[in-house]
DNA sequence: TTGTAGGCGTTATCAG
DNA sequence: CTGATAACGCCTACAA
């Protein structure tokens, strides 16, 4: 593999010139930079971004954490960075937590080691060590999908309280009294928990009480979500309508209350959240609370380059959810079609 | 930042002896291992695995390459990557084409700049400069999901054409004559393709005369598969079955015929290709042809750096496909049941 | 506009 | 078992 010095041999120049017309074309004459580009073709020069990085201390490679690239949601907002990476000569590493705490601060740490100019994180602990850590160190890093107004870290994402309050609104609009929600570990997701939060003052609002055998919390997979629901359309009292923290687990639960010979929407409403593609294109289509998932990535990725580049304040932006009312909901029992 | 230089120093020892701490602690004296463990803490080191790689021209890294982490499909062969990668302390740097083979040359480009070990693709275009280029220069890597039987080139994947045929021959055996395809661009994906010539064989095979009308080629989306299947639909001697060349497609299929009234299984059977998670968690389930692709993007890890570890042949591992029956097909109109 | 030379953090070779 | 030191390929003052 040939490097710069023998470019620069074969050119009859210096490295730094062959580096200049690498790097600023324009502040080296045509004449030599003809010169030297000849010169690259016929030693087949190849450069080497790592030697520039080393350089210069840019990698120009930021890390990319989320739970899982199974749930679509994360596909998209995940497709969202790297293109906006992309157009910016960035590349990403992507890592998966599995929602899982240690393989979060793990991921931190190597992605780190690997000099990533910064990371975009979907957490499962924000109070965890590891956020802390690149806090107290100053580095690069911005959230993604959680609820944060203001303080010192960065974000982008949406208020997940007000999301969880009005996919329960519409239930409830809908005549609902019973309604049950299939969320996933608290433990795990402060997204889930702001949307459980949602859903309990909206109950609260209007008169309902809560009941917390309503409440089903699972890992988020398609088999959790239909699990969770068979446990809770079993209830005695059972709900009349369901709220899914997300689509993939409706999804599940979507299948799980068809396994019990449950019609849906007749015999129960399902309200999910993400609005993930494939969310309309089953049968019913799902109603949900849209979040931009892309455009929460392109932000993300954008906001973590600005940083990079020198802005040091952090920032959060906050974006619209939105209520999508498809044919998974309809009137509770008993009341009147209008 | 501190740096082992910092370390020795502060240690009493040199650098050599902290980078023997950190590369093979048993080559070093207990003692002199715990004060430099502890001159570690105390300067607050970090590992830099950028300047490792720049010295031992190792990243450990690799690059992968697929059409759009939109797909299930991808993300789960992409899971399957990366979680193999993860256990050899190895990162993925991933990045999508859409389906553009300038795009995966570019990608190519950019990621042997960074040096990656090595690449895994799902390639647009098994015949393109990008991958020639690779095999010239005895750069490794591994083709992912075609189906490549010998040859210089690494890969596995599976037969294409076999899944295509048995598709198809699931559809006749229900009685169906009249069976389109909805096929992504060939121009596009080999697989895709060599699904088609499986799908014509096995009507040949079978005395049913191949239609050109009944094939539509579209790009690789919901919308593409919706619209592909309405048009399909729509023609006067229409299909009463119809083979999606992949899963996300036969989803789009099956909201293009409900839209047109069309009621699913009984007026139109549709039979898909992956075998991604919600195909069996949609109405009616889909049938399928069912890839191993989390194995395949696993066993496309393990190849890989197995490669880069030295082993130099190239090798193809041929998985099984298997063809999944669910609801989505049914006998043909006017087929009596059983 | 171009050249010189030091530096980036780690590994690896060779002595001791 | 440990130390000294030369790479690794590129960038970037500083000089010319």
């Amino acid at each position: 593999m040939s490097t710069i010095l023998d470019v620069a041999k074969l050119a009859g120049v210096s490295t730094a010139t062959v580096s200049r017309v690498i790097n600023s074309p324009k502040t080296v004459r045509e004449k030599t930079r003809t010169k030297v580009t000849r010169a690259m073709k016929t030693c087949n020069y190849k450069y080497n971004a790592l030697a520039r990085g080393f350089a210069t201390k840019q990698s120009n490679t930021i890390g990319l954490i989320i739970p899982t690239i199974n749930n679509p949601v994360f596909a998209e907002s995940t497709r969202g960075v790297q293109d906006y990476a992309d157009q910016q000569k960035i590349q990403v590493i992507l890592g998966n937590t599995y929602y899982q705490n240690d393989q979060e601060e793990e991921l931190v740490k190597t992605l780190r080691e690997k000099q990533v100019d910064g990371l975009i994180i979907t957490t499962t602990n924000p109070r965890g060590d590891a956020l802390k850590t690149l806090l107290d160190e100053n580095f690069p890093f911005v959230l993604l999908y959680s609820t944060v107004k203001s303080g010192p870290l960065s974000a982008v994402g949406i208020d997940n309280f007000q999301g969880g309050y009005r996919a329960t609104e519409h239930l409830v609009k809908l005549g609902h009294k019973r309604i049950g929600m299939v969320a996933g570990n608290f433990s795990k997701s402060d997204r889930s928990l702001h949307r459980w939060h949602g859903y309990r003052q909206c109950l609260k609002n209007h008169g309902i009480d809560y009941d917390k055998n309503l409440l089903a919390q699972t890992d988020y997979s398609l088999t959790g979500g239909r699990d969770s629901a068979k446990k809770l359309v079993s209830l005695q009292n059972r709900p009349t309508a369901i709220f899914c923290s997300n689509d993939y687990l409706a999804l599940g639960a979507m299948k799980g209350a068809r396994e019990l010979g449950f019609n849906l929407p007749k015999d129960l409403s399902i309200v999910g959240f993400d609005d993930i593609h494939i969310a309309s294109y089953v049968i019913p289509e799902l109603t949900t609370i849209r979040q931009p998932a892309y455009e929460m990535g392109n932000l993300g990725a954008k906001l973590l380059l600005q940083r990079i580049g020198g802005k040091i304040k952090p920032e959060q932006l906050m974006l619209e959810s939105s209520l999508i009312v498809r044919e998974s909901t309809t009137k509770a029992p008993g009341i009147p079609n209008n």
